[in-house]
DNA sequence: CTTCATTTCTGACTGTAGTCAGTTTATAGG
DNA sequence: CCTATAAACTGACTACAGTCAGAAATGAAG
């Protein structure tokens, strides 16, 4: 018998076998998922499948996820966290404040870009949460956008390189209300990430008030 | 015999009884599905429902929609257009550029506020197409809006009622995608239509670039 | 009227998301 | 160890959106 076991209590005292055979199960679940739906696409994976892979009962899946959809939302939304928490990490603090924004927003895009069908669904999904209540959380994400941006602004002020009055947190909203739209009619199909992304900086510039 | 059927011929000279009981038929699935939905609600109505509400086999439903999203948007589509041209026509024309637009987009959701369930899955639908070829044409709606606010900004502009100088098509996007933000945070439950309008006109001002 | 081709319709059928009554597994108390 | 309670799991089942092979209706041409 070794002591590890003393040290394990320690670090997690209240979990035992149950905790963390579910912790487990989630990981083998949006391990599957992932792979599933990025391999087939979201509509040709069914949560069968998903569920054998994970090695499951198809039941079992629902108590993880109220949803396929929420699903998706739990198989990525670390992903999109991750690459926000990057783009406004990577940041220069110097340059024009659109287009420190516009580094961000196509960070962004260029992740979705890999896959634009699971973008589609996944943007839907995130902003229209089906269950009114409880959902796959998202909060995390908006709270690290709106905060960066706002914190972006906020600074830009201070330094002098934006002479706007408003509300930092509603210009923030008013910005990234314009990169949703532009998401929305870029994963619309019709149009280029590049004709989106100059269009955005179009939309942007109006708001910050500045030549685009 | 009268001659009536030579004015008719007339007037629609290629409508056979075929092509009136096509037109006889949608009339009574829209009818009968908006009944369904605005009583029961969207997710409690079945097509099946709706078909026997209108008459037809299960099959022939899918012929006219091609899907019960679809329908939703066929329904009620005619409304919305209805209610944006109204919004526009009923406008002043010496009001400051901000007060017109929010006048317009109060409007719309006011239109909403009747039963913001079925608001919800239909803006989700509109902006999300499940099919990304053809779906319930909702074209008109959006030329309505964008063409109705590019046009109050070219008139305020020549005016004198506002002094920016971007590119009017630009400025309509970028208040409609205010709009449609403030329609997803409001539909999304938490906070009131008031608190809805308010916040959205910071974020319309803001663009306009005036105050509040 | 009688073909014949074309369009429209139909409902039995299929595939799948999500449920739930019953079962298994873990933990706590003795 | 044993027993009791609660938590987690399961897969047969249900409900429903959407399909499709065949039937019916329409219109055109003779």
């Amino acid at each position: 018998m070794e002591m590890a076991g003393s040290v394990v209590d320690h670090n997690a005292p209240a979990v035992g076998r149950r905790e963390r055979n579910k912790q487990e199960k989630l990981a083998r679940i949006v391990s599957a998922a992932r792979e599933l739906f990025r391999d087939r696409g979201f509509a040709e994976t069914t949560t069968q499948q998903i569920a054998e892979a994970a090695d499951i009962g198809t039941g079992t899946l629902f108590l993880y996820a109220r949803s396929k959809e929420d699903l998706l939302v739990l198989v990525f939304r670390d992903e999109m966290v991750e690459t926000a928490r990057t783009a406004f990490a990577t940041l220069r603090g110097d340059e024009p404040l659109l287009d420190q924004v516009m580094q961000v927003f196509t960070s962004m895009m260029d992740y979705h870009q890999r896959d634009t069908d699971l973008a589609r669904i996944l943007l839907k999904e995130i902003m229209f949460p089906n269950a009114i209540g409880r959902q796959a959380d998202i909060s995390e994400l908006l709270d690290i956008i709106f905060g960066g941006l706002a914190d972006l602004i906020a600074r830009a002020r201070k330094d002098g390189r934006y002479a706007q009055g408003a509300n930092p947190m509603y210009v923030a909203e008013n910005l990234f209300a314009n990169y949703y739209f532009s998401l929305l009619t870029w994963l619309g199909g019709r149009v280029t990430l590049e004709q989106t992304a100059h269009r955005l900086r179009q939309h942007l510039a109006i708001t910050i008030g500045e030549a685009a």
